[in-house]
DNA sequence: AATACATGTAACTTTAAAAGTTTCATGTAT
DNA sequence: ATACATGAAACTTTTAAAGTTACATGTATT
């Protein structure tokens, strides 16, 4: 089964973005996370779509934080990405009339709603300035001038 | 991405077993699941590997519990199809040397960690006798003696 | 105005793993 | 001998993310 990578991407490149001045390319950062510029596009539209994110075209353009890090946790991205299931595991025919399926159906939807609510709880815990705060190299680069073109 | 529902379609056809005679075929089973008695037995033969049930070839033959219900768990059947991940969220490049990517994907890996434990405790608190508990109907019928063939 | 650059988007193909299918070998009661 | 049932090999299909190709749209720069 493909995995989603999506999330991983998407904070990956954020924080890059925040070390940047200028806009970034979709160009760069496929190049970064070895991909393709449509395949970037594509997933930080959803980005965009919420704010988190502003892209400008032509000369010069690309892509920019429009929120601080402090202010985006990982549960906004992957909700941004939209909350599609987290879970490889399904359930059988859910219009089932079957007492039997729809008990087994209830205690791993059970389950599953447990566990996805604590997922969702520690995404929701932690804001994307807080992950690299370990990194003392990148907090004195943070914004740091440098001459651009 | 599609769901894989083996853990649903065991649980059920586990706990309609219990109520039979005589051995259940694949064919049977297939028609309870609507797929096919081939993607029974492939699935069954993970089951069967872990001692949980038996087969028996030739006429007469089938699928036959081999342990009482009240003795395997949820969590027991999962582990036993192959504990993949149970997650549709994967991980970019775990061999990258990015402080950032590292650190990223180690808070996803650990948001991940924390649920799935929480999950696999949940399917390990509930034994398949306990999910039809609540229908007296079936406890009723469990094991009534039928006439077969 | 021409050009180079960058996003926006449509319309595909590819990928991975479960699911589905076909076919036949093997084993077992009657 | 026959009918029935599992075992297993060797495929095809399905699904959504990922990847790709191609082109339209928009925007600084010269």
């Amino acid at each position: 089964m493909r995995k989603d990578s999506r999330l991983s991407r998407m904070l990956h490149v954020l924080i890059h973005m925040d070390h940047l001045d200028g806009p970034a390319t979709s160009e760069k950062m496929a190049t970064m996370l070895s991909t393709n510029p449509v395949v970037v596009r594509r997933t930080m539209a959803h980005l965009r779509d919420q704010g988190y994110v502003a892209s400008v075209k032509g000369h010069g353009g690309g892509w920019t934080l429009a929120v601080p890090l402090s202010n985006i946790t990982l549960l906004d991205i992957h909700q941004a990405l939209g909350d599609s299931s987290v879970f490889t595991i399904g359930l059988t025919d859910e219009h089932t009339n079957c007492p039997i399926e729809i008990a087994v159906n209830l205690a791993i939807r059970d389950a599953m709603e447990q566990a996805e609510a604590l997922l969702l709880e520690r995404f929701k815990q932690v804001t994307l300035d807080k992950l690299t705060a370990g990194f003392a190299d990148f907090q004195a680069e943070h914004h740091e001038p440098s001459p651009v073109e």
